[in-house]
RNA sequence: GGAGAGGUGGCAGAGUGGUUGAAUGCACUGGUCUUGAAAACCAGCAAGGGUUAAUAGCCCUUCGUGGGUUCAAAUCCCACCCUCUCCGCCA
């Protein structure tokens, strides 16, 4: 959510900020719903005031002994013109309210401009795309070949968008989130998280998910619906909702492995093939809270924590800026890395690194207490997978695949596959 | 699933219809004292919103959530949510 404050007072840099994403924000409607919501709340304020200076003094005539039944009169007129204006009020503060849900967040300045995808621009690259001497299979061919993966399985059970890896190879994924946890334990200071998998709508608006994205989620049916967390993003970044931190607990970096469920609503077309894009994957995901001010430095340390794991496993990336029109709706800038594909021959996103600013943490009220002023403010969050788990085994069978379509085992996962070095048939 | 207890400020915890936005303690901030620190003592200290140049005043809202009764609700009534304890069941 952007501050309310600002959105009155700067309407059109707000509006000119939006645009560049291709968001329409009409200043004008909503500034005229604030101005009605403004002349409501001041009168209905008066009113309230009035209420309750004259109930006190009932209170006080009572006491006393005196006649109140002339006081009651005019006080009970004042109660029923009261709830009419307080209705109309509630009305316009909610109108005002489903628009504020409903804004994307301010970009970054340092956001570059740009409509889709083909306009981020590159950051930095590591390693070199690997070359191999023979015909590169992509992960769909080598997963059979190994007769590891099994799409068909998974489609009798759930239908497509669903997979089923068997023996090494779901080792392998696993052996990846385990070497991820303990990096990000071990060496970048995380503590980790075991969340829930089932949310409240609550926390899903908390994040920014709803109520705007609620086709890209599954939800389960029953008087009280929850949400399959589409990642461990909700979960953990509620964990400050409606709390005030200390400063001195700043900054906070958690880590968590979830699986996440994703609906694909209006992806038809894309990546139906392969395990590229699944209903249900693992991710592996950081989370960082800050205070206002060290969210962008932040940003940059949490995405080079990502690009540890995939130095780790040596495999060939790039980080890209997303651009304007690319950068997604609760954030403010955000980093994709890229993770090198021989199968494909291309670079496919691996990690999303995000600064939500105070976005999100308005959304949930989660605040620390500013150490000189001792006055609450918006902690900052960020969070960006640390990384994908599905994907970053495709990343592994693609790049370290031999011409026999066994695979090496990279050889910071060996300790985690009993000293495995080969996957092969 | 059954029975009971409870949800109040950053935390703990009083408060059963009117001067209680809320005692007290802890934490925090400032001061006195001290070479310094601690202790002790004194003072301050909820959040959100409106108005405003203002982080000054003034006003409004908020005691789990939503409704109701009343001139007036933390306090009475109804529904719901959540937590805890015991019993049952269970990975």
């Amino acid at each position: 959510m952007i501050d309310p404050k600002l959105l009155r007072q700067s309407a059109a840099d707000v509006a000119a900020n939006l645009a560049r994403r291709g968001y329409e924000f009409n200043a004008e409607a909503y500034l005229s719903l604030e101005e009605k919501r403004k002349a409501l709340q001041v009168d209905t304020e008066r009113l309230q005031a009035e209420r309750n200076s004259s109930a006190k003094k009932v209170g006080k005539a009572k006491a006393q002994g005196e006649d109140i039944q002339p006081l009651l009169l005019v006080v009970k007129d004042l109660g029923d013109r009261l709830a009419a204006l307080e209705f109309a009020l509630s009305e316009v503060q909610s109108q005002l309210k489903d628009i504020e849900l409903d804004l994307p967040n301010l970009l970054d300045a340092s956001v570059p401009d740009g409509q889709d995808e083909s306009d981020n621009t590159e950051v930095r690259q590591w390693g070199i795309p690997t070359e191999l001497p023979f015909n590169a299979r992509d992960h769909i061919e080598l997963g059979k070949n190994l007769d590891m993966i099994d799409f068909e399985a998974a489609s009798k059970i759930s239908g497509s968008r669903f997979t089923i890896i068997s023996g090494p190879l779901a080792r392998l994924q696993r052996a990846l989130i385990q070497l991820m946890l303990d990096i990000h334990t071990d060496e970048h200071g995380y503590q980790e998280k075991y969340v829930p998998y089932l949310v409240h709508a609550n926390a899903l608006i908390g994040t920014g998910n709803l109520p705007k994205f609620e086709e890209d989620l599954f939800r389960t049916s029953g008087e009280k619906p929850y949400y399959l967390i589409p990642t461990a993003e909700v979960p953990v970044t509620n964990l400050v909702r409606d709390e005030i931190l200390e400063t001195s607990e700043l900054p906070k970096y958690f880590v968590a492995h979830t699986p996440c469920f994703r609906s694909e609503a209006g992806s038809y077309g894309q990546d139906t093939r392969g395990m590229i894009r699944q209903h249900q994957f693992e991710k592996v995901e950081l989370v960082h809270f800050v205070s206002a001010g060290e969210s962008m430095a932040s940003l940059e340390v949490l995405t080079s924590h990502a690009e540890v794991i995939l130095k780790k496993l040596e495999l060939p990336y790039r980080v890209m800026a997303l651009c304007a029109g690319d950068v997604g709706f609760g954030s403010a800038k955000t980093y994709d890395i890229e993770v090198w594909l021989p199968g494909q021959q291309r670079y496919r996103e691996i990690s999303s690194c995000s600064n939500y600013n105070d976005f999100q943490s308005r959304r949930m009220k989660a605040r620390c207490r500013n150490s000189s002023s001792g006055k609450p403010e918006f902690i900052h969050t960020l969070n960006g997978s640390g990384v994908a788990a599905g994907r970053a085994l495709i990343a592994v069978m693609e790049n370290y695949q031999n011409e026999d379509g066994s695979i090496r085992i990279p050889t910071v996962l060996q300790p985690y596959m009993g000293e495995m070095e080969c996957i092969s048939t």
